[in-house]
DNA sequence: GTCTATATACGGATAGAC
DNA sequence: GTCTATCCGTATATAGAC
């Protein structure tokens, strides 16, 4: 039994911490942030922020990564995979997407926009351009065409479209709301829509009609 | 003749600063931007700033504006032409947006990571809802779901799917080339060919083929 | 209108008590 | 481990000379 126990103790001080900074600098963004109001949040004192991560640059850098991998995690988990056609890797790579944005709804831009920042950051950890252009996804679309099956179109349009038609409806949810009135639960409706149509419409965009 | 005549002097001061803290506010944000930066990016003095301005939240929302109007500039000023038929109006919309960002790649990100800091501001300015909703697009759209031209799917996913597959890769193109070793120059090149594409495929993926 | 110098506030970080 | 009080750099904004 921890020393102070309420009902939601069973979590470390430094995880409560950890939550707080994703949720603030989520919404918004590193410089913005002030360590004050993820004190505020984390429902602790300002200094022990310090004595559990040194600096806020070091929780940002920790929080950054952790975004940064499951944005990519949720495409390389499935890229490899021996056992799936070319098409169930895109529903499977569409469904990741929803399902991670559904929790962290402000994810994308936060790490889009800290990116622009200093891409070089990325560019460090990014170490993963061998693994992706070597897939065996890119290795299956490749075939695709070979085949016949599908349009003999550059394989990033393949790749922007699915990420497109996935990531971006979440992003500009904001706008779509005060532009065109839609109200929150429209938006979940229709975002749970996508989950199916995306791949229907992949389909119909890259496939060959002979 | 004004006193300071240098090549770049035609302009006016006034102007010069706006145009620096477009560049500066677009690439770093509200929060990351100091006052100074701008000022050093247009040649000119801190003071000079405020004088003109009178303060960085002001600069910001003068910016601010702007951006939000070209951006939705790009699609009201294609909605209401009772001249174009709805495919057309497709094309206009991506090649406006196209060209728009071309020019100015930091908008979107830009616009779409600062409005989530305070929603409200844009709710406010956005008075475009019924215009948006009572547009010849729409009824357009909507006559040729019922003559069965066009798949019975909401509009929404249709206007989604346009701005998703125009706006997106221009946000997500620093990613794409940390991942997956893209250059400066295939991007571009992407970015021409999904002019002409992007069009085409909204079409195979709305229109219904009986 | 444009500059230099400065007032003032704010935010990150630490010292030190408990 | 957790708190209060405080230090100190930095950034906005203004006063005032030219």
């Amino acid at each position: 039994m921890s020393p102070k126990k309420t009902q939601e103790n069973d979590i470390s001080t430094e995880e409560r911490i950890k939550n707080a900074a994703r949720t603030v600098f989520h919404q918004k963004g590193y410089a913005a942030t002030r360590t004050r109001d993820i004190a505020e949040e984390a429902g602790i004192n300002l200094a022990l922020l310090n004595y559990y991560f040194r600096s806020k640059e070091k929780l940002f850098d920790i929080i950054m990564m952790e975004g940064l991998g499951s944005f990519v995690q949720s495409m390389t988990s499935v890229f490899n995979d021996q056992q799936t056609t070319l098409y169930e890797k895109v529903a499977a790579i569409v469904e990741g997407y929803m399902d991670l944005f559904w929790k962290e709804p402000e994810l994308p831009v936060f790490v889009l926009s800290e990116m622009r920042r200093n891409p070089e950051v990325l560019m460090e950890r990014m170490q993963h351009k061998q693994y992706i252009l070597d897939s065996y996804f890119l290795k299956q679309y490749f075939e695709a065409v070979e085949k016949g099956e599908v349009e003999p179109i550059s394989v990033f349009h393949f790749i922007m479209n699915i990420t497109s038609l996935t990531i971006f409806p979440f992003i500009s949810g904001p706008m779509l709301k005060a532009i065109a009135g839609l109200t929150n639960e429209q938006h979940q409706a229709l975002m749970q829509e996508r989950k199916k149509l995306i791949p229907q419409w992949i389909k119909l965009m890259f496939n060959k009609q002979a």
